[in-house]
DNA sequence: TTTTTAATGGACAATAAGGTCTTTTAGTAT
DNA sequence: ATACTAAAAGACCTTATTGTCCATTAAAAA
């Protein structure tokens, strides 16, 4: 559904968070393990992620990665955003440019409503929702 | 949504239909134009479609592309598939193997309903449907 | 203050997606 | 037959995605 840097940057801040909640500061190494991703690649993914400001690091030892309480939830919506872009959340499935009530495309009646649930999904679910849904071992259900 | 490919033959098979629904015999550069795509892929994935056997290329003059009646109708799952596989219409959003029921990943309960709406659409629609509700000008509607 | 630890930065590599160009092949019409 | 037309084939190119590797920096512990 999503690409690769979508799902692993998804995957590290759900955990981060589940771990955070448990008062742990996971780092790297772990959360790649955890979450079955290139080790290297996810290092680059969570650097942008701390970047944006979505997450905060902290170096040496102990170190690792946390989320500040104080700040917003992070929405499905914006996290897409930050990664993929808007492609997956607007736009027709027939590439039209102009695709609306007036000038529907062929699928467009039926694509509307599904388009609109994703979107509805990702702008109500965050990170910190996903995280307090994540209570079963994580990594068993991976790959 | 889909990736280009997919986009591309999505369009170019529905305006080959179109046309031929008309009793017209569209050529490569007709249907690039038409579909605004850039000609030289598009003639190259309609090979491929060719190949698969969802349409029927005349060479020489006169020649184009035309589908055989007396085929079944191409789902659009069916060329999804062709294209660009099943990502888009299994797994879960979360990148789990093993998501279901017993096993949910924290997106599992919302995303179910989605998935399963895009599988029906794309099962039901055909490009022989999408044709026959393409009554207005195509090119317009593109870009 | 030195050592250790862990994230950061940036260059680089592999693969896939998207796309072009030229020659060949197979038809049609004259 | 010959000329013309249009798809087929395949080599090649460009860009984006998905990574790897290594040196650097910042923080904590000893």
């Amino acid at each position: 559904m999503f690409n690769k840097e979508t799902e692993y940057a998804l995957r590290s801040l759900v955990y981060i968070q589940h771990q955070n909640y448990q008062n742990l500061r996971p780092g790297i190494e772990e959360i790649a393990k955890e979450i079955e991703a290139p080790q290297a690649y996810t290092a680059k993914i969570l650097q942008r992620m701390v970047r944006i400001g979505f997450v905060n690091s902290i170096k040496g030892k102990g170190g690792g990665f946390v989320f500040d309480e104080s700040k917003p939830k992070i929405t499905l919506k914006q996290l897409i955003l930050a990664t993929e872009g808007a492609k997956i959340l607007e736009g027709c499935g027939f590439g039209m440019k102009y695709c609306d009530a007036e000038n529907p495309c062929p699928l467009h009646d039926q694509f509307g409503p599904i388009r609109d649930s994703i979107n509805r999904l990702v702008s109500e679910e965050t990170i910190q929702s996903l995280a307090r849904k994540t209570n079963q071992a994580f990594k068993v259900l991976i790959h």
